[in-house]
DNA sequence: CCACTTCAAAGGTGTGAGA
DNA sequence: TCTCACACCTTTGAAGTGG
């Protein structure tokens, strides 16, 4: 269902396996070193600020719900 | 006037978390649109459950069932029988994105379904729940222990409970026929919000 | 790093026409 | 009865800005 769409873009909108493969990183570790960052980067054919940025915008969504957890208890 | 909004099956609690709304489109009649690419169910179906095993993973699963053997006919102002019912579709199930996960994880939040989509397209791709439109359907949830679990999921197999709400039940249409459900979704569903002509409204809620 | 914002793309509504 | 294109919304999430 995902494409590697590209244009001119003011936001890019990465594909299936690329989130897919950050979404597997980030179950193993929240916080990402800057090598595996930049192996991660490459393979996927993204910039590395953009698998910074990514992992940065995770985290925030992962804080979010779970704090929502801790209402519920 | 409200059904209970509980359904407790061996120990095990399933509560209709949104059960008001369900209840104010129940005492109208439910209908839910199908459509050729899917369509969500609005209201969907949101539980909240409690008494399962913490450690142990299950697999949530909801089907659609038909509610008996008639074809249906909106007269203008209720449903009425109208004739035999077409077979019905089997083997389509909604597998919650979050299988199989443990029992601490589903009973620590409500479980939503809202990406179940329903289709009147018998030659769906998408793995959508395949229904007839003019008949009547009650949506069912299965907990599954993921250990008993094989590669085609039992729904009817050993530890596999199912759970139904009288008050979810609904007839799948094509277009609306009611207008006042119509009305309804129109003021409950976010995504239908360009069709309130109130600019006051007084029904805010939420899904 | 975090908090928050920005703002298009993606996609879910009922409509109303025309089968 | 059913299907399809709209217009009109929401949600999503990468990127922006400041601390």
């Amino acid at each position: 269902r995902g494409k590697p769409r590209r244009g001119m873009l003011r936001r890019a909108v990465f594909s299936d396996v690329q989130r897919k493969a950050l979404e597997k990183m980030f179950q193993k570790q929240k916080y990402i070193s800057k090598p595996d960052r930049k192996k991660l980067a490459s393979k996927l054919g993204l910039k590395d600020s953009q698998v910074k940025i990514w992992f940065q915008n995770r985290r925030m969504k992962w804080r979010n719900s779970k704090e929502r957890e801790l209402l519920s208890s | 006037i409200c059904l209970p909004a509980d359904c407790t099956v061996g120990g095990i609690t399933v509560t209709l978390d949104n059960n008001s709304m369900w209840n104010e489109f129940y005492h109208r009649s439910t209908e839910m649109i199908l459509t050729k690419q899917g369509r969500r169910m609005f209201p969907y179906c949101r539980y909240w459950i409690t008494g399962l095993d913490s450690n142990m993973k299950y697999i949530l699963v909801m089907d659609i069932s038909p509610v008996d053997n008639h074809r249906y006919k909106w007269n203008g102002r209720w449903w009425e029988p109208s004739g035999k019912a077409e077979p019905h579709v089997l083997g389509r199930v909604f597998i919650h994105p979050e299988s199989p996960s443990t029992g601490h994880y589903w009973m620590h939040q409500p479980v939503s379904f809202y990406k179940l989509k329903l289709t009147n397209n018998t030659l769906d791709q998408e793995g959508h729940i395949i229904l007839h439109s003019m008949h009547r359907y009650l949506p069912r949830l299965h907990l599954v222990p993921a250990e008993k679990a094989t590669e085609v999921i039992q729904l009817n197999g050993p530890g596999v409970h199912t759970f139904t709400f009288p008050q979810t039940e609904f007839f799948a249409v094509t277009a609306y026929q009611n207008i006042q459900i119509t009305q309804l979704k129109i003021d409950y569903n976010p995504f239908a919000k360009g069709f309130r002509d109130d600019g006051l409204n007084s029904k805010p809620q939420r899904d």
